[in-house]
RNA sequence: GGCCCCUUCGACUAGUGGUUAGGUCACAGCCCUCUCAAGGCUGUUGCACGGGUUCGAAUCCCGUAGGGGCUGCCA
């Protein structure tokens, strides 16, 4: 039997990074094993089931790379993938719980299921056996599944689903792992065999006190996006969060993850989230991608934050991002770092002025205008060579003699190489910018 | 409080009886360098504690402490 996985998210209009670091387990796990990775909404609660909270959650899993072969838009003969469009389905067990005598009615009309008080021992692949005594109702109290207004409750839909579905390993945050014996009760009920159960570590704040929540930074997959992380990156930091190839690699590409990766390779202590450690694989996947790629989502960036790259040919938008690949770990900085190629106005670093805009750096960049104006080949190599010649003729050390001339072409004293730059923007607005008076 | 899980540098981890306890992020210094990145080199920092078992424990057992989770008519 080929195993069958879910992502079973509740559409809050939030993805946070642990229930995508569980969709990318489930996914990689199916990927290993030639099985199906199935997304179920978990809408039962109708009030917040909103199209765009589920949007976030589509946009979020597609940026990481995460495509579910059975679920919403793609379909699946064990649909609906909507909790909210599964009802009859639900009643149906509802009916077979109360034909087994297992349910009984509070006065307000809630619905419990009647524990058996067994002790349930949970096999887990991850965590071990895991028993719990559920013999005493005052700890473990029947649990509702069903409210007075006829909605259900997680516990049990969620149970249905999975039986429904055919899912036959359900990988979860380990904050389940206390309910799961209550789930063991409704498949015995049910006359089901439950899942393989694999729990997963949570993923705790940055100072491991505690799970991380919506409030923390990082903790929202449509952040990453905003921030214009590498999502090759990102998905790579969450495969090393509770997994590790055991091989001191730390960048490592999905498709050598996938065939290493197992359950019982899983760790079972929880992780707090180094935001920069995230940061710094980015920043190497944006290094090491094809040019083409960075073009793609450097452009995307620079769009969204509003720069208006369409006035400009795309052979020169495309030489300037190319000098700014592998210079950024987060695309949010990119305007920053190049905006001066696509704007005359850019600001000017006062403090990079004061120190490099004074009369002594004067006639040297007097000089550069003089012989930048009549270089016969505007390329790379004739532009280093006239600078470093100049320098030399100044006596003057060449980071100490390019500075001045960065500051004015680009209000800067960090950015890409200058005699990129130079070639890139041009004869006319180098010698403008290096008019200006200051 | 009860139940469950966990415990190696500040963080992520490798390590499953004998290692100078390794790697990565971060941090510091040096080198390289047109700046910034990157890269190279070096360094600081760790087996929670206490008992066992053993010739020998980060590794096995017990206890303690600490952290996390659950304890909903949330998911």
């Amino acid at each position: 039997m080929t195993p069958r996985v879910r992502f079973a998210p509740s559409p809050t209009g939030f993805l946070h990074v642990g229930g995508a670091r569980t969709a990318l387990f489930n996914w990689l796990y199916a990927r290993r094993t030639g099985g199906t990775f199935v997304l179920r909404i978990e809408d039962t609660d109708a009030a917040r089931n909103t199209e765009e909270a589920v949007q976030v959650i589509y946009d979020g899993l597609r940026w990481l790379g995460i495509e579910w072969d059975e679920g919403p838009l793609v379909g699946g003969d064990r649909g609906p993938y909507f909790q909210s469009e599964r009802n009859a389905i639900y009643e149906r067990y509802f009916q077979r719980l109360q034909d087994g005598g297992h349910l009984y009615t509070e006065e307000n009309g809630a619905t419990r299921f009647r524990s058996p008080r067994e002790t349930v021992v949970v096999e887990d692949a991850v965590c071990g056996s895991v028993p719990f005594d559920l013999s005493d109702p005052t700890t473990h109290p029947d649990m509702t599944i069903r409210r007075p207004d006829g909605s259900w409750i997680f516990h049990f839909v969620n149970v249905v689903d999975d039986i429904e579905m055919g899912i036959t390993h359900v990988m979860r945050g380990e904050d389940h792992l206390s309910n799961t014996p209550k789930h063991m009760e409704l498949y015995r009920a049910l006359g089901a065999t439950p899942p393989v159960w694999a729990h997963i570590p949570l993923i705790l704040k940055k100072d491991g006190k505690g799970k991380m929540s919506k409030r923390d930074e990082g903790s929202s997959v449509a952040s990453y996006i905003a921030d214009g992380y590498a999502p090759e990156g990102v998905r790579n930091f969450l495969c090393l969060l509770g997994w590790s190839p055991k091989d001191n690699r730390e960048k490592i590409p999905i498709e050598e993850v996938i065939p290493l990766f197992d359950l019982d390779k899983i760790n079972r202590r929880n992780a707090a989230f180094d935001l920069e450690k995230c940061a710094w694989l980015s920043g190497e996947w944006f290094r090491e991608m094809p040019p083409e790629r960075h073009r793609a989502l450097a452009w995307e960036a620079l769009v969204r934050a509003g720069v208006d790259l369409a006035r400009f040919p795309a052979e020169y938008v495309q030489q300037a991002l190319d000098t700014c690949q592998g210079k950024l770990r987060v695309l949010k900085d990119l305007p920053a770092y190049a905006g001066f190629y696509f704007r005359d106005d850019y600001p000017i670093d006062p403090a990079a002025a004061g120190k490099h805009l004074t009369s002594e750096t004067k006639p040297r960049l007097e000089a550069v205008r003089t012989a930048l104006a009549g270089l016969p080949d505007w390329d790379v190599t004739s532009i280093e060579t006239v600078l470093k010649t100049l320098a030399t003729q100044f006596g003057v050390k060449l980071g100490a003699f390019l500075q001045p001339v960065r500051v004015m072409l680009t209000g800067s004293t960090a950015g890409p190489s200058m005699y990129h730059l130079v070639e890139i923007l041009g004869r006319e607005k180098v010698l403008e910018r290096l008019d200006r008076s200051f």
